[in-house]
DNA sequence: CACCGTGATGACACCTGGTGTCATCGCCTA
DNA sequence: TAGGCGATGACACCAGGTGTCATCACGGTG
């Protein structure tokens, strides 16, 4: 199993996040990441699909998580309760040792237009898994939806504020804290 | 101002649809795109950022009429109101003429994870608009970015029903019933 | 009428993301 | 010891996208 280095996915995502950090997204190119990792191109597209993906790898683990949780949620759970149950059990994959990663990640996806895009896809994919867990437990269409965006957006707005510079406070409490507040504001539409 | 035939862009547009629709999206070069269109590859690139963009041309008005709208509903609307001018203010370039085309475009966009990915972006730009618009009218903000995202869902989901195959009704129709339909299952959430 | 500035296009070279394909080499198992 | 398998390297190739300069019509201006 060693004819090479081990953990190649890791020192590709290494090399890169590191790159990235010091010259920016697209002034970096493929072939220097896989460089520094002493590897190939053709290697770095057998790991990644893209040159994004690279930043947003393991996203669809999230995607089950959160679906099986709120198939899990107790029969009598209203929507919001499931929801808040997937929050929380997504919240074990952000532990304050992942938080530094994060932070660099948020870093250089941040103004480039591109990079949103896909994370964009990728909030995406979270509220349809939701979507469609709500749904299998009998929560009809508009509702399931709903429920579901909420919980996609207070997921990302919880991740922002844990990567957030000054921020201490743990995932789980954020993230129940801006479900919270997304549906009290709930009461203030009309 | 004729050296070269009229109406660049929209030629782009037609000879880009056309061939989309004969064989799909990405088996389809801009190079051909453009050899149809009697121009350039770079031609093209001057009037779309992207091979993605021909697709999603003029979304940026969008964005102000809503934003105007928002603005200058009543002073005493609600978020949901202003929303629910704003969605029918847009609605105005949904007319039916355009929909044979919209059509054309969802169809070309549906399979295509790489022409959903710019979906998101753009709704994501209507809704950072209207979110934008609101907090400017002083909607503080949890209200302000869920009445926004609602806006914004309410809106592709409209916009989806609009270019269904057998709808027949319009769009100003369709988007107040997505949007009342997303409010009234607020209440469901708990 | 000749001249010139401007705007849009053509021509062309170039870079880089991404893919197809085959060879290579170590490990594991029979 | 032989052979299958999995991961990587090597290499050619395509297509999206950009920088740069030349070209040409048009609309003034003298």
């Amino acid at each position: 199993m060693s004819r090479w280095e081990p953990n190649t996915r890791e020192r590709l995502l290494d090399a890169a996040l590191g790159l990235f950090g010091e010259r920016g997204y697209d002034s970096v190119t493929v072939a220097e990441i896989t460089d520094r990792a002493g590897l190939t191109k053709r290697t770095f597209f057998r790991h990644f699909t893209d040159k994004r993906e690279v930043l947003f790898a393991g996203q669809e683990m999230l995607s089950r998580i959160l679906a099986d949780a709120i198939a899990a949620a107790p029969e009598a759970a209203s929507p919001a309760a499931a929801v808040g149950g997937a929050l929380a059990a997504a919240a074990a994959e952000f532990g304050p040792e992942r938080r530094e990663r994060a932070r660099r990640v948020q870093a250089v996806v941040a103004g480039q237009s591109d990079l949103r895009e896909r994370g964009l896809l990728k909030r995406a994919t979270l509220t349809a898994a939701m979507a469609g867990a709500l749904r299998e437990r009998g929560v009809p269409d508009p509702a399931a939806t709903l429920a579901a965006e909420l919980g996609g957006l207070a997921f990302w707005t919880a991740f922002e504020r844990w990567t957030a510079p000054a921020n201490e406070r743990g995932f789980a409490e954020l993230a129940a804290e801006a479900l919270a507040e997304l549906i009290a504001a709930t009461a203030d539409l009309d």
